[in-house]
DNA sequence: TCCATCTACAACCATTTGGTTATACGTTAC
DNA sequence: GTAACGTATAACCAAATGGTTGTAGATGGA
């Protein structure tokens, strides 16, 4: 419990980055403020919703850390963390370690046992890929 | 329209895919099926919760594609696509794309205009943050 | 000071999601 | 053939999501 405490923290921050790009709408605005610094109306005038409908999906790019908000006198910008799709990679890699596991494992296979395979496909035949 | 309905099926194929990944419980069925095919029921005996909640798990991963099914016997093996997630890096690079066009665009800007700039701000006004 | 602007937040609503149980159907084993 | 197994599907429920409107608090400019 106490050692999966950090574990469990970080499968929730996996969920909410990707919750948070599971939306259009989100993803759109992640790309506007990869560009520039925007403010919320400003970026509000961009989407048929309403403005507190988008300020929703800042706060959700927000929790994810997919976003910053810096304020700015009355208002606040927005710009998208650069290091946040680096994690959100990270998050892939980590999930194709699992079947890159499984061709370690066959490698393994061929490795440790050298000769005496007779389940495996022959090599006489013209081997696929 | 007509070229929006190709783009707006791909983009909600993208919101299937994050919002596949964004759940732990997927995200382990993902691991265990590039290990080994497993059958649903198999699949279900390693969650605390039914084998109707797997399935419907289950489900949401194959609508992605990020999973594949394929009937044998009684049984139905699942199997993680090894291109689902080349699609859904594919996904991220397309939006990291955004910001590096931002650089590019800062580069072009220090490479095209290396003296001259009068309507972007000026170094010299203490400006209005 | 007064007003317009930008933001925050609450309350509400419809739909989706993640779970449950129950039931029906095809396949395998005995 | 019958029983056990694996799957599919429906009906239901609570909570989360994506949207709305309304209200109130700061901030900046006239």
């Amino acid at each position: 419990m106490v050692v999966d405490g950090v574990a469990e923290e970080a499968e929730a921050g996996t969920d909410r980055l990707f919750q948070a790009l599971a939306d259009l709408t989100r993803r759109d605005i992640l790309r506007r403020c990869a560009r520039d610094e925007l403010s919320v109306s400003r970026l509000a005038e961009a989407y048929p919703m309403s403005f507190a409908a988008v300020q929703k999906h800042v706060a959700v790019l927000e929790r994810a850390g997919l976003v910053v908000k810096e304020r700015r006198g009355r208002e606040q910008l927005v710009r998208t963390d650069p290091e946040a799709l680096d994690r959100a990679r990270r998050a892939l890699d980590e999930l194709e370690a699992a079947w890159r596991g499984r061709v370690e494992r066959m490698s393994d296979l061929l490795a440790e046992a050298p000769e005496a395979e007779s389940e495996t496909r022959q090599p006489t035949e013209g081997q696929s890929r």
